[in-house]
DNA sequence: ATAGGGTTAG
């Protein structure tokens, strides 16, 4: 047949060209005029191209008119629905072919349903076509394959995706592209470099979509040097005009701070497009150049061409919050006016910056007012509370989720965030549980967090299995676990690992010498700390922050060098702010030293009237002293300036149930057997020979104050529980949110011996393992 | 069947 008009071709010709809807529509009526309404290339063709406008009903339609389509009709309406995020409609059309016809699905049917199961909320479906590939023989074609790789990624299944790649007998450019971009997009950085440097070895050709994969893994890592290698390659392959690979190299360079080369590269754009200007705007904004992020965005919507939701994201400043509430307030504005604010992205960006700069009301208020929350806004919101220690509402969001989204990794690592934070072992393991029956533990993010959590809720044997597990472990990683061994006061593994780490070619940061100096202060390792110190500065060139001059007075003044790290302190070149002078203090009182507590404190009430701990910690130096007056008049500073204290109070987990008691708590239903307890364990603490302090201490106090003091503390209550809620020669762990007084210390040690159980407590500082009448801090916290 | 920018996490 020729392409004459009204002819098969004529229709199939006009169909290719048209645009729209209603071009579609005008030939379709012109097929029907010339009775060629059932020519299976003509309506092959009308449905492809109504699919490719969206009119996935219509395509529909027309599809039911004919009575026998054959396989590639089929097929292009199985890709129709899949494009057009009917995924249902998809695997049905899948089904029936399958089911209620003589044909039989093809790579293309499955390439194109599989493609579509991605937009299930789980993955079943996907099983379930991967399954039938395999019975079909069709699971090792590059189409199908290629399909499951990325299916697999687009749900976090890193080892699913990888056995299929590797089952693969023959690999091809597409398919290493996709698994270069799905390890990527898994966050498997080092893996999706890995993979490229492969492909790269096996001499298998690349194209600039390799190059645009590749790209995001390298700049997730700052790795400028590689960055740079594959930037070379581009100019060399002449691919460095390619508009995505250009726009990849801008994201990059502003992620490892070099802004200019970044700006340089946007230049070399011939026509950017809004995904190029957005990497700029978003690259200044995170470079800390609001300002010059601002101009961008301005001189964008000057050219009269529309922002995305994704610009508006990018100008969202959540790298830099602080001093930008205004800034932020606008954008809200704008985005209410233009109606951005529906957009999740922006919505969950929005949550971010309000709840880094501490708004947690208006951030709660935008979540709770966003119509479309994706599973990206809750763990916004639920991160948001976590890193403000609102770890309850944490985890009472995060239950509410799981009615409507399954976590994702970033949900996991959040959460258990909070239990770290909380201590809540039980709740802990629980989620591990969830990671492994999701399969989640290829992400190094969510891997870190469990060895950080069991470190926090005290199993450091755990954490260090765990740890051992891990194949690739990042600077993060390793602060986990020395500032693990930090807590519970074992300096020396700190060190070796800490070794072991410049051993491996990690670069230790900020929070890595946090952690280690934390670990000697907690250990008593004052040489050891002051080499650290040192080399800190002079080996890695590291500028110390307050927090690391605040670490070495606690190493000094925890070793009784009180003159010392005074000294230590008048030397420091920059300014001793609170947590300096809060180090000195607390050692003055564990060293009852009444001359220097008066200078830290006086410091300190200069520089932080509000806060009540510097109070309370004085007043407890002169009553250590029996300098009742003076303690008692502290005390009545914090009573007349209306400065509360926080609440002490002690957590104890039995099986899966939190309780928590409060001073002289009579709220639990086995009080009385609590209570029964405690009498017994005083009298027989008597008999070995152990002195109350707050008894003696009671002198000169308001009766208020006196009451306060006679209450029984919260830990005693819930060692008392533990006790009775356990069984004999199990270990008792609980957490206490502020500091263990030395009262508590002391009896605790008396009841481990006595009662012989190993007795751990968390406070608020360190981890105190107590066994035989002995604790591990060798009474150093 | 694959690609660039933007949200969430240790």
């Amino acid at each position: 047949m020729t392409a004459g008009p009204g002819s098969r071709n004529f229709f199939v010709g006009l169909l290719k060209s048209a645009t729209s809807l209603s071009q579609l529509s005008q030939t379709h009526a012109q097929v029907i005029v010339h009775g060629l309404q059932y020519d299976l290339a003509i309506v092959t063709k009308l449905t492809h191209k109504l699919s490719d406008v969206k009119a996935i009903h219509k395509a529909r339609q027309l599809f039911l008119t004919i009575p026998k389509p054959d396989l590639f009709l089929f097929n292009v309406l199985v890709k129709g629905f899949s494009k057009n995020e009917s995924p249902l409609a998809s695997i049905s059309l899948y089904a029936h072919l399958r089911n209620n016809t003589s044909l039989t699905p093809d790579e293309f049917t499955y390439a194109f349903a599989i493609s579509g199961a991605v937009g299930f909320k789980d993955d079943k479906y996907g099983i379930l076509l991967h399954s039938h590939s395999v019975v079909d023989g069709l699971a090792s074609n590059l189409f199908v394959g290629s399909a499951l790789v990325d299916l697999y990624f687009k749900f976090s299944q890193v080892e699913l995706a990888q056995k299929v790649f590797d089952g693969m007998s023959e690999r091809d450019t597409v398919l290493w592209n996709t698994m270069i971009s799905g390890l990527a997009r898994n966050c498997c950085f080092f893996g999706s470099i890995r993979a490229f440097s492969d492909m790269f070895a096996r001499g298998m050709p690349f194209d600039s979509r390799t190059l645009a994969a590749v790209i995001p893994a390298v700049a997730e890592l700052n790795e400028l040097q590689v960055g740079m290698g594959i930037h070379c390659l581009t100019m060399k392959e002449g691919m460095d005009y390619d508009v995505y690979v250009l726009t990849g190299l801008v994201s990059l360079y502003s992620k490892c701070g070099e802004i200019d080369t970044a700006r340089f590269l946007f230049g070399k754009i011939s026509h950017p497009d809004v995904v190029c200007y957005n990497a700029m705007i978003a690259g200044y904004a995170s470079n800390n150049d609001t300002e010059s992020s601002v101009r961008l965005f301005k001189e964008f919507l000057a050219l009269g061409e529309k922002v995305n939701p994704s610009t508006i994201v990018g100008l969202i400043p959540v790298s830099y919050p602080f001093g930008h509430l205004q800034l932020t307030s606008s954008i809200q504005s704008f985005c209410l006016k233009s109606g951005f604010l529906s957009d999740s992205f922006v919505s969950t960006a929005l949550t971010t910056v309000y709840c880094r700069l501490n708004e947690i009301e208006s951030a709660r208020q935008l979540f709770d007012e966003s119509p479309k929350k994706s599973l990206a806004s809750w763990n916004s919101m639920i991160s948001g509370c976590t890193q403000n220690g609102l770890t309850e509402m944490a985890i009472s969001l995060f239950r509410e989720m799981m009615s409507v989204f399954s976590p994702n990794p970033t949900t996991i690592t959040s959460i258990l965030s909070a239990c770290a934070q909380l201590g809540l072992l039980s709740l802990g393991k629980w989620v591990h549980n969830l990671i492994e029956s999701k399969n989640l533990e290829s992400n190094i993010f969510v891997k870190t967090a469990l060895v950080d959590m069991y470190g926090k809720c005290g199993s450091i044997v755990e954490a260090r299995e765990l740890f051992d597990l891990m194949t690739e472990k990042n600077v993060v990683t390793w602060n986990a676990m020395i500032s693990g061994y930090g807590l519970h006061g074992h300096g020396n593994e700190a060190l070796e690992l800490y070794n072991e780490m410049l051993h491996t070619g990690v670069a230790p940061n900020g929070v890595t010498f946090l952690s280690i100096l934390y670990a000697c202060s907690h250990t008593g390792l004052v040489r050891e700390g002051d080499n650290i110190f040192k080399s800190m500065v002079l080996d890695h060139g590291f500028e110390p922050l307050a927090e690391h001059y605040a670490c070495m007075v606690d190493i000094l003044g925890r070793a009784g060098q009180l003159v010392q790290a005074l000294e230590f302190i008048r030397k420091m070149p920059i300014e001793p702010g609170v947590v300096v002078w809060g180090s000195l203090l607390g050692a003055c009182m564990t060293h009852k030293d009444k001359s220097i507590a008066r200078v830290a404190s006086e410091k300190l009430f200069e520089l932080d009237p509000g806060n009540t701990g510097y109070y309370v910690l004085l007043s407890n130096i002169y009553s250590a002293d029996r300098n009742f007056p003076k303690a008692a008049l502290v005390r009545q500073v914090v009573k007349n300036r209306k400065l509360e204290k926080t609440p002490g109070c002690t957590l104890i987990e039995i099986g899966e149930t939190t309780h928590v008691f409060t001073a002289g708590d009579r709220s639990h239903p086995r009080t009385m057997e609590i209570y029964a307890m405690l009498d017994k364990l005083t009298g027989k603490l008597k008999e070995g020979g152990f002195q109350t302090e707050t008894i003696t201490a009671l002198h000169d106090i308001e009766e208020e104050e006196k009451e306060l003091m006679v209450k029984v503390h919260s830990e005693k209550l819930a060692i008392a529980f533990g006790l009775i809620a356990t069984e004999p020669g199990t270990e008792i762990r609980i957490i206490k949110n502020l500091r263990v007084c030395l009262d508590c210390h002391n009896a605790t040690k008396l009841i481990s011996k006595i009662t012989e159980r190993v007795i751990v407590v968390r406070d608020a500082n360190r981890f105190h393992h107590f066994k035989d009448g002995v604790c591990s801090c060798g009474d150093y916290w």
